[in-house]
DNA sequence: CAGAAAATGATGGACGTACCTCAGGAATTG
DNA sequence: CAATTCCTGAGGTACGTCCATCATTTTCTG
């Protein structure tokens, strides 16, 4: 009738609570007739190993790091903000959490960081980063060393990680790409901006948004992307150029941050109300702007269940348990001034 | 430097182990000064209670049922189903899980169910049900009883219910009201539909959906809302009425169920194509109708997230403890086709 | 200041699992 | 068949918390 114990299994296999035992830890010592014997009683019964009570007794802590880019960044900033709810809510849980900060732009210097990382006083690590060649040995390395390693809102498909938490951003540019379709009426010229083409995340939302757009908008037209290298005096100044050139620019899709530059250099150029603007991410910033009409719809991720995902799933699989795939889906969610959280 | 334990906070505090355990767990037989002595050595010490442990030693469990109605309708299969699924992860550990059908229009049966529940054996119930007096007092019952009660989907906000666990529906009109105005360019006539406009959810949603068309979309005029009073007959005649009267109608608002007949009405009138669609709730129909572009735009509220935080919320009333509104807050999801989950 | 009542301490047994030791049985070897 | 290794059983302790009981101390009341 309950949940089945090690004692059922025991008395199921017809062996002892110590044999039991040194099966389900993978111990030495057991014949193959005997571990047979008691992996039936575990498939007869539907035994499933009580990880709380077998947490507590083997004192086991979950301690996990998560690299994240440093800089002023509010997208960065909200998910540092989900980390410490998440803190206080997971000490009950015996998770331990450390952020690590490293420069967002230097390759070798986040690789620098996670080769200094204790490896021997870690479980697991969450990583948001761009994929460099670097990089991918850095994640495997870690992977030798035993540790689950989820790539987080940046994937990383070709370093050996255990999976990827954050949204589709091929689906995240389509979603923009059918917004500013829509929402402009489909005719006239398209601006997409973006700190950098050669971050996966931009070149995948480029990639739907464009698809869309050339499949269900064709009187859209969408300009050659203009690209900040995080600087935010050459977001400014290329976004002003653009706005200027030409009166067919109906609307703008702003597939990185650098928010701020962008808004304050449509505001002088007067042209805010007229352009359909969509932009990623909420933050104080974007919440703003969505409420003053400046920004008619944000592409978000909640950084709540990005952070709940990863740590989900480096907990399952530092227990090694497969993961629930359905459950640990991101959701891409359309922010408007109506529906804002 | 480990996490502490009651051990220490006993030490701490110069007191005993019964004694902090009467003060956690809230035992009466302690004068306040010593709780105030225990308290204060939790929080210099930082204790959080080991919940794995705690949940372990205390083999509680909770009994909880779902109210929902019965009959054809494709949003109450897909909350079930996430019930289902509920009840198998281990967001429902030690959570037994009963659900409750009720004839969905008719208050005296949703009553009658509700007395007959055998409420020596239940923790707590959630319910979608309208809004009536009679269950205005059967949820006062239930309360009396010392269970935990939550409406689910449809707020009752006159009975005493310990909370909400659903979507802000004047928001989610607005966003409809908001997503059809730039939809449909801001001009020519909307049709409003549901199933009755004496349910709570259907008023609100109209109540926002009219707000902000008034507000922002000047040119856009919503005739009377349509009621189908559940019976789908009267729902196709009245769409298909009207539809063919004038040509001025741009656009349509389903603020209830009874999609299915929504769009074989519209399909019989080949005017599909032109007129915006908005929608609630995602259902294996209205999930095709953005896949072959029936439908614009969804909106929808998780059944997961709302199955969860139903859970989550009636355990914590049980346990006596605070509700984390944060937390509780259910997302109001807009789905289009590209954004599909 | 006695007696009652309230507050606190001491203690031990759960819960389900991990991990250890020790003894004795079984299988394998020569 | 004896000696040796290998398996297995029995039993214990621990993890952090809950909960119950009973003894003891402190506080309150008249």
């Amino acid at each position: 009738m309950n949940k089945p114990t090690v004692h059922d299994i025991a008395k199921e296999a017809g062996v002892s609570l110590a044999t039991v035992d040194r099966v389900l830890n993978a111990r030495p010592g057991v014949r193959e007739k005997t571990i047979a014997k008691v992996q039936a009683a575990v498939d007869r019964l539907g035994y499933v190993r009580d990880t709380f009570a077998a947490n507590l007794a083997r004192q086991r802590q979950y301690r996990f790091a998560f690299v994240l880019p440093e800089g002023p960044n509010q997208f960065v900033e909200t998910l540092k903000a989900a980390l410490g709810e998440a803190r206080a809510s997971q000490v009950a849980d015996r998770v331990l959490l450390k952020i690590v900060p490293v420069p967002a732009h230097d390759p070798h210097a986040i690789v620098r960081m996670l080769q200094r990382l204790d490896t021997s006083r870690l479980d697991g690590v969450a990583i948001m980063a761009p994929e460099t060649p670097q990089l991918r040995d850095a994640v495997a390395r870690l992977k030798e060393e035993g540790l689950a390693v989820v790539a987080l809102v940046s994937d990383l498909p070709n370093a050996p990680r255990d999976h990827f938490v954050g949204i589709n951003n091929v689906a995240a540019g389509r979603t923009a790409g059918f917004l500013i379709g829509r929402f402009t009426g489909g005719t006239g010229q398209i601006l997409a901006l973006t700190n950098s083409m050669r971050s996966r995340d931009s070149l995948e939302r480029r990639l739907g948004f464009d698809t869309v757009i050339s499949s269900d908008f064709s009187g859209l037209k969408v300009r050659p992307s203009i690209e900040s290298f995080g600087d935010p005096e050459r977001m400014e100044r290329l976004v002003r150029d653009a706005v200027s050139r030409g009166p067919g620019l109906v609307g703008i899709y702003s597939m990185g941050s650098g928010n701020t530059r962008l808004l304050s250099a449509l505001r002088a150029s007067g042209r805010l109300g007229e352009l359909v603007v969509i932009a990623h991410e909420l933050t104080p910033l974007t919440r703003r702007a969505l409420i003053d009409r400046e920004i008619d719809a944000v592409i978000m991720q909640n950084v709540g269940h990005l952070v709940r995902s990863a740590l989900r799933v480096l907990r399952t699989r530092c227990d090694g348990l497969p993961i629930f795939e359905a459950q640990e889906r991101i959701r891409l969610e359309i922010v408007t001034r109506e529906n804002l959280p």
